[in-house]
DNA sequence: TTAACATATGAACATCTGTTCATATATTAA
DNA sequence: TTAATATATGAACAGATGTTCATATGTTAA
C-alpha cells in the first residue's frame, strides 16, 4: 500500500527526504516572521523610504517630495513601517521627523544589495 | 512665494534635506530590483521552499508533502523562484530535483534571521 | 501500446494590498 | 478666535497575486 491511498493526488516522495528536512527546519513561526519582514521590504516605496531615512532623518513632507508621492500615500506606508518597528518618529512642532528604529533593516538591505550586485545579475554557470 | 503654488498640496520640506538625500541615494532601478528580491522572499511558502532546499535538494513531490500543499501550488511557486533565478532544477527520470541556484538567498535569509532573533541564534544548517 | 506517474501551466476566482479621496486631529501663525 | 499647516486614517476602488481546477506534456512500467 502506497501513500496514494491517503489523498486524491499521488505521492511518492523521496524516501526519508521529508523527515530529514523536517527535523532540521526552523520553526514554522520563525519562517513566517521572516516572510513578514521580507514582505514589508518587498515594496519599492517602502524600500525607498527606508533607504532615504538611512541617509538622513526626514519628515513626511520631505519624503513626499523626494519620492513624488502624496502625503497620504507616504503616511500610510510610514504607518506600516512603524507597526513593524522599522521606523520611529519624533514630533517637532507640527512635523513628524521619521528615522530608522534600529540598524537591522539597514544591514539586511546592505547584505541583499551586496549580493545582488556582486555576481547576482549574471547567470552563475553552475557545473552540472 | 512657496512651493504650494506648484501643487494641490502644500509643501514646505526641510530646506536642503531632499537635495541632500537625493544626491546620496542609490539609483532608483537598484532599489526597485532590491524590492523585487524581497517581494519574492516575502511569501511564507517561498521562504519555506528556499529554507527546505538549503537543507537538502528536493523534488516537487517532497515539497508538496513537507509543506502540505498541492503539487500545483508548489509548482507555481517554484516557477516564480526559477524565474528569479533563486532555484534551479535537474531532471531525474520523471522527477524534477530542485536546488538553490546560489548562496545569495541563503545568506540574506540568515542575515535577516540573525537580526530578527538578535542574540546569536543557531540556524540549523544542512551540510551537503 | 496502454496505464500510471511527475510535473507544468493557463484560466478563473478570491484575497490581499496600495493609492486616492475625504475627513479628522493637532499645532502654529495672524 | 480663525486660518493655514502637517500629519493621520477610514473607506472605496483598482490592481496584483496565490490557490484551485482542469488539462497538457513527458517519463516509466506493464
Amino acid at each position: 500500500m502506497t501513500k496514494s491511498s491517503e489523498c486524491c493526488n499521488t505521492h511518492n516522495p523521496t524516501p526519508g527526504a521529508v523527515e530529514f528536512v523536517q527535523e532540521k527546519m526552523c520553526p514554522k513561526e520563525t519562517l513566517n516572521d521572516l516572510a513578514v519582514t521580507f514582505k514589508i521590504l518587498g515594496e519599492p516605496v517602502r524600500i525607498k523610504i527606508l533607504h532615504a531615512l538611512s541617509i538622513r532623518d526626514l519628515c513626511v513632507c520631505d519624503l513626499s517630495e523626494l519620492l513624488e508621492m502624496s502625503h497620504s500615500a507616504i503616511s500610510h506606508q510610514l504607518r506600516i513601517l512603524r507597526t513593524a518597528r522599522m521606523v520611529r518618529f519624533e514630533k517637532n512642532g507640527r512635523r513628524a521627523i521619521y528615522s530608522l528604529n534600529d540598524k537591522h533593516v539597514e544591514i539586511i538591505m546592505q547584505t541583499a544589495l551586496a549580493h545582488m550586485l556582486k555576481d547576482g545579475c549574471e547567470i552563475p554557470q553552475g557545473e552540472k
